[in-house]
DNA sequence: GCGGTGACGGTCG
DNA sequence: CCGACCGCCACCG
């Protein structure tokens, strides 16, 4: 990550990577974890800015309405197909139910 | 340095 | 349930 906010990213991506399998979290989510509150818009713009080639589990991040934000045509249907490769329910429209996949994690807020 | 912009989020109608 | 609005924040021309 030369470029972009560095400092702020790599804490993004620090946090996405800790989201286990089977689980998804929201962009607000990550972003409280990754001690920036308030900074959803930017999560979504750190996951942008991979495009493509990563190794980072990008696709467990959805918004807090508990749907894909990704337009289908945008990487939308890859992200769904990579959730149910993860075991993650994703119905025809990019619903995911929360109360089922969120990822609750014990320690820190 | 300013203003437009977006893989957001919460509220309101 | 959906769309319109508005607040938020860092990136980019």
């Amino acid at each position: 990550m030369g470029s972009p906010g560095s400092a702020s990213y790599a804490r993004i991506y620090a946090v996405v990577r800790r989201i286990p399998r089977g689980r998804v979290a929201t962009y607000g989510q990550v972003a409280a974890l990754a001690g920036l509150p308030r900074a959803a818009r930017q999560v979504g713009y750190a996951l942008h800015a991979l495009s493509g080639s990563t190794a980072l589990p990008w696709q467990r991040v959805i918004n807090s309405a508990g749907r894909i934000s990704l337009p289908p045509g945008a990487g939308g249907l890859e992200q769904r197909f990579r959730l149910i490769a993860d075991g993650v329910y994703v119905d025809e429209r990019g619903r995911v139910s929360l109360a089922r996949f969120q990822w609750r994690p014990r320690t820190r807020a």
